[in-house]
DNA sequence: TCTGGGGTCCTAGGACCC
DNA sequence: TCTGGGGTCCTAGGACCC
């Protein structure tokens, strides 16, 4: 019998990916520090390499580091979705050139098989990221290993060491101890603060003495997971390649204010407008939701404030996607769960009890199927209008005729890939 | 004034049933 | 009053990821 050939992966993941689709359509950023901030331009949440070598943490809050932006000429961005969000497609299309066996784990990550190739994995990796980099400007990393962990290992290490180009591989490499005891316990995939902090009572320190330990003793502290974790540093392979686009289980959407509000009505216009993009979400991938849940809570770094948070959730009649029906649910659970009096800072919409909507059982309390098309109808027409124009181009009336103005986003780039308007232009002087 | 948003999985323990 | 084992389902909490 001849053993089945063994699994190699690849973690291709984006550098700095958000401040890199900032800079990809600004040349004058070329080797400035960029930060990209949260919604609200509340904490950064990407930083260029620039902006790393600065000093400046992940997840800093911006108003701390703002005399430190101006002293270095920081490029400061408001997080821009539709922009990340199309240069992820236009990544994650051009890595699909080079094998069918591909994995999309995040918005700048994908796993790809590289066995049954013809060409060592190395030199596909290579060639890879050469073509990304040149088709979206986008530089990333790829790391190769045996198993999907010990990928993300090789990954580390393509990342911290430029000498080896941007691609590095652990498969049959014969110094895998000694890179293995230089990768930190806390930054082992699936490893974060709070095992780390455990671990390291235990004086496990790195991820070469992680590999070390005993099955059953990382079982009963960590769970399956950690034994996972522990096997695939061993290079055993547990984790495969997911291939097939899973059903959410749930779809969220929350903000925190700018400010605070006290006023029921505004806070129904905003949660309408979140169950409408929950909804937007569900149809997108031909969904429905059984569930929704509405949840507001008051500031929590105001201590010195009255506090309060609840959440209820609303069961729909039948499971459904239109956005009507939502807004309606989600209003109903704001009546019940809404306390006059407090200083609301964040609120949210989440859908649960998701099912393809294709080939489900229909509900006893469904609407006709005459009522059902022409729903269908109407909201198809919405989401290819805003998709066209610009979100809440067209949305309903009990969103609110207002501005967006709970959200502050004093940084914001044009949408370059995602709106005719914004489209870059380029001048021949 | 100012600290994001969106997900998944596992386990222990309680309620309930036979 | 004490006495059992075994199974399922649900929820809360805790961990992780990007």
């Amino acid at each position: 019998m001849t053993k089945p050939p063994a699994t190699i992966f690849a973690l291709l993941d984006c550098n700095n990916f958000y401040a890199s689709c900032e800079r990809a359509f600004n040349p004058k950023l070329r080797k400035r520090p960029i930060v990209v901030l949260s919604n609200n331009d509340g904490c950064v949440i990407a930083r260029s390499a620039e902006a790393k070598a600065l000093g400046i943490p992940m997840g800093a809050p911006a108003f701390k580091f703002q005399p430190l932006f101006r002293k270095h000429g920081v490029a400061v961005f408001s997080s821009n979705f539709a922009l990340y969000g199309d240069m992820s497609r236009r990544v994650m299309d051009t890595a699909a050139r080079f094998t069918p066996d591909m994995e999309i784990y995040s918005i700048d990550e994908a796993f790809l098989r590289l066995d049954r190739m013809h060409d060592r994995p190395l030199d596909v990796a290579r060639r890879i990221r050469a073509t990304i980099q040149q088709w979206t400007g986008i530089p990333v990393s790829i790391g190769i290993g045996p198993t999907k962990t010990l990928a993300k290992v090789a990954n580390r290490v393509a990342k911290k060491h430029p000498e080896h180009g941007g691609a590095f591989s652990l498969e049959d490499h014969p110094d895998r101890d000694r890179i293995l005891t230089d990768i930190e316990i806390e930054d082992v995939w699936g490893i974060g603060r709070q095992y780390g902090k455990k671990l390291r009572e235990f004086g496990i320190r790195n991820a070469l003495q992680f590999s070390r330990l005993d099955k059953d003793w990382v079982r009963k502290r960590m769970t399956v997971n950690g034994m996972h974790t522990l096997l695939e540093l061993q290079g055993v392979p547990c984790l495969p390649l997911e291939q097939t686009v899973a059903t959410p289980k749930s779809i969220v959407c929350s903000r925190t204010f700018a400010g605070s509000l006290t006023d029921k009505d505004k806070l129904a216009e905003i949660i309408s407008g979140y169950a409408a993009r929950t909804g937007e979400r569900l149809r997108a991938q031909g969904c429905v939701a059984g569930h929704l849940q509405v949840f507001m809570l008051t500031d929590r770094f105001r201590l010195d404030r009255p506090q309060y948070s609840n959440a209820a959730v609303s069961s729909l009649v039948a499971p459904t996607s239109r956005t009507p029906d939502l807004i309606r649910a989600a209003r109903k659970v704001l009546d019940q769960i809404f306390k006059p009096g407090y200083e609301y800072r964040k609120a949210g919409v989440m859908l649960f009890g998701i099912e393809k909507e294709q080939g489900r059982r229909l509900h006893l309390f469904e609407p006709s199927p005459e009522e059902r098309a022409r729903s269908k109808a109407v909201m198809e027409t919405m989401d290819r209008i805003n998709a066209k124009w610009g979100a809440m181009t067209m949305r309903l009336g009990a969103e609110g005729t207002g501005k967006r103005w709970v959200m502050r986003q004093a940084h914001l780039s044009p949408r370059y890939t995602t709106n005719w308007r914004e489209l870059p232009v380029v001048r021949l002087d």
